[in-house]
DNA sequence: TGTACATCAGTGAACGCGCGTTCACTGATGTAC
DNA sequence: TGTACATCAGTGAACGCGCGTTCACTGATGTAC
């Protein structure tokens, strides 16, 4: 039963958008070639007709998961500087934390990423260099530090105290972590966008 | 043939080092039981004497790659400040973050630890509170901050960091993430210290 | 536009393989007398 | 201190299971005339 063109496209795009929310719930070994597709509503069977080998289906899973992000940053972009930082302090919440929204794929799946293949971490990197890129084109470049430098910074820190903050099983802790690094990332930022009564909790 | 009570303990100590290596090396689920035990210079059927199951040994094993950390931080705690900055500065390096000298549990297997059982979890995050006490210890409270905030933020920048550089293939973009956050969170502390000159390179 | 045929998405059974775990057995260790 | 026996670390075969992958088959789609 010969699917249009349409159709396969659309499977194709649904197969990917699954494994990348199961990797990223499950991890990627701990998620089985079989479960996504069933997941999927298609047989095992058929996953060859859409991927070469479970490997060729991470990268993509992997590239979608990153690419969610970039898009998110550049309509918070489009929209300047405030909405930027609001998609900054966005990420920095309890829900990312947690893993609702999808979640972040570095903090994720980080641990097995690193050991993936080399076009799934080019996807991956790809994307984060996007995400810098974007940053970058918003600042407006701060007087004496580089602006590139800011948003490495920020990005590393960010994923860090997610990482951290997931592993703690004490909600008041684990909060205070993500607070932490909030505040300290966006304090000298929010000085000059006068954005500094907004940052309590969250 | 049963072993002495000296040996077998000997063993188990030996299990844990082999399964907390490979780990880190490969990942949690992509590393068998029988693998661990063969490296170990056993056969998987002895591995049931030692651990109720391989969680058993997640847990084991996570708790000493954590420990390693605690001890070598007490060990430069106890020559003082400078010998800290040194054990900062050690960790923030290209060698750990390709995983020379067995590495941070953390950045290896961080988005696993997140899904492990309990026991697993709680290991890892006392071993995290206790690098933060020591830290702590030392500071001798920076005057205005909270030396806990500081060390909580350094130990989580420090991982993003980390795990962040090691998604990139390409070697200098790597080595500039690790090096951006070690400027960062050294430079506050190092103008007090003088160690400012040293910071250059590494 | 209508017909004939090649393509190929999806099915479901099957493949070899390695996984975590169990178990009967061996024989040196440790204990009780 | 010496003997008799229970303990148990380690062996190696076996377990059921799910893994990634392959394949013969089906039948609707898309193409060539």
């Amino acid at each position: 039963m010969k699917k249009s063109k349409a159709e396969t496209a659309e499977t194709h795009k649904r197969i990917v958008a699954v494994a990348a929310k199961a990797f990223k719930e499950k991890g990627i070994a701990a998620t089985g070639v079989a479960e996504i597709m069933s997941t999927a509503g298609l047989t095992h069977g058929a996953f060859y007709r859409h991927f070469s080998s479970k490997e060729a289906l991470v990268a993509e899973a992997a590239a979608l998961s990153i690419e969610v992000f970039v898009e998110a940053a550049e309509a918070a972009a489009a929209k300047g500087p405030p909405s930027f930082l609001k998609y900054l302090r966005g990420y920095l919440t309890s829900e990312v934390r947690d893993g609702v929204l999808g979640g972040c794929p570095v903090v994720q799946m980080g641990s097995e990423l690193a050991r993936a293949d080399a076009t799934t971490r080019e996807g991956v990197s790809n994307g984060l260099r996007q995400l810098i890129d974007i940053a970058v084109k918003i600042s407006g470049d701060a007087p004496g530090t580089s602006a590139e430098d800011d948003a490495i910074f920020t990005l590393s820190a960010s994923i860090g105290a997610i990482t951290m903050a997931r592993l703690f099983d004490d909600p008041k802790f684990s909060d205070r972590i993500v607070n932490i690094t909030k505040r300290r990332l966006l304090k000298p930022v929010t000085k000059i966008q006068d954005e500094n009564a907004k940052t309590s909790r969250v």
